[in-house]
DNA sequence: GTCCGGCAGT
DNA sequence: ACTGCGGGAC
């Protein structure tokens, strides 16, 4: 663990002053740099919860576009769970990773049945939810319940590996996870004692997303020296993304059923559009098998309909 | 080409 | 530990 901010800002004599001056300086960028963001604006936890799944892997400002609307559309954890595959499917197209989608319906449904609408709050209840691992079970907490928790994902890995440890070369996540205990406000260390009652769990990690965004503008990736950094494939020409564009000619049948031919041409038709290979049934026949164990859409014999 | 307020299956 | 999964802005 290394000095915070420039090593002449702070004179650091031991780890608990490291700590409780890196608080300081992360609480006075994030007041400085906090983004009114709409989800912020609300502490209902379906709100939260669909705002946390729809930043996974995901920019803020495709999420702006979309939040309102999915609200809009699905205003509570009822009306999701009531919903159609097909009708959340096409309210998330242009979001990414569209299994999200299918993963919130069902989480919604568990929600309803299990827990008679109220979202519980115990990490272990929240991960045992579809689509919600630890980040985004640490995100709710803090943001929708303000209860302290180590929330690690990429702005918050970025600001502790850029002030903490600027050399090291492969940081594993554990590594991250003391430090990050320690400066939360309200877990049991010395220096995460509340300095007023602004000091909470949810203005902490605001705090530590806003100005690890920042960061990331101002010097090269610091999670790239994570251990859990990965280098990601390409999308153009991918499976993934012919995948994708599937699951849109499906939603488009509007729930009548296409058979392989079918559904290969109209790929087809998509793939000579822009000027990529033609694409084989046997391809889309193994597709539409991942497609089908994974709910997107119901196998009839020899042909598919959207979920 | 890079990255995104990750998750789940293997 | 490794891989598949979306899509667009830069």
């Amino acid at each position: 663990m290394r000095g915070v901010g420039g090593a002449d800002e702070l004179r650091v004599t031991s780890e608990h002053e490291l700590l409780t001056s890196f608080r300081s300086f992360v609480r006075s960028e994030g007041a400085r740099l906090y983004r009114d963001l709409p989800w912020r604006n609300t502490r209902d936890p379906y709100a939260v919860w669909i705002s946390e799944v729809m930043l996974q892997q995901t920019q803020v400002p495709r999420v702006q576009t979309r939040w309102g609307a999915w609200l809009e559309h699905f205003p509570s954890v009822f009306a999701l769970a009531e919903a159609s595959a097909a009708e959340v499917l096409g309210e998330w197209q242009g979001l990414g990773y569209n299994r999200r989608a299918l993963a919130l319906k069902s989480a919604a449904e568990i929600v309803v049945n299990d827990y008679d609408g109220v979202f519980p709050t115990e990490v272990r209840s929240l991960t045992a939810l579809p689509g919600i691992g630890p980040a985004t079970a640490q995100g709710i907490r803090a943001f929708a319940f303000n209860l302290p928790g180590v929330y690690l994902e990429t702005n918050v890995r970025a600001v502790f590996l850029h002030h903490l440890y600027p050399d090291a070369p492969a940081v594993p996540d554990r590594e991250l996870i003391d430090p990050i205990e320690r400066t939360c406000p309200g877990l049991d260390a010395p220096y995460a004692q509340p300095q007023d009652d602004t000091d909470t769990p949810q203005a902490w990690y605001w705090a530590l997303l806003d100005y690890g965004a920042e960061l990331k503008r101002l010097v090269p990736n610091p999670s790239r020296r994570s251990r859990s950094y990965a280098k990601q494939s390409r999308f153009e020409g991918s499976r993934r993304q012919k995948r994708a564009e599937i699951v849109r000619i499906l939603l488009a049948a509007q729930g009548q059923a296409l058979d392989l031919e079918t559904i290969t041409a109209k790929l087809n038709q998509v793939e000579l559009l822009a000027a990529r290979p033609h694409v084989g049934t046997d391809l889309v026949q193994e597709i539409m098998a991942d497609l089908s164990v994974e709910g997107f859409c119901v196998d009839t014999g020899c042909a598919w309909t959207i979920a």
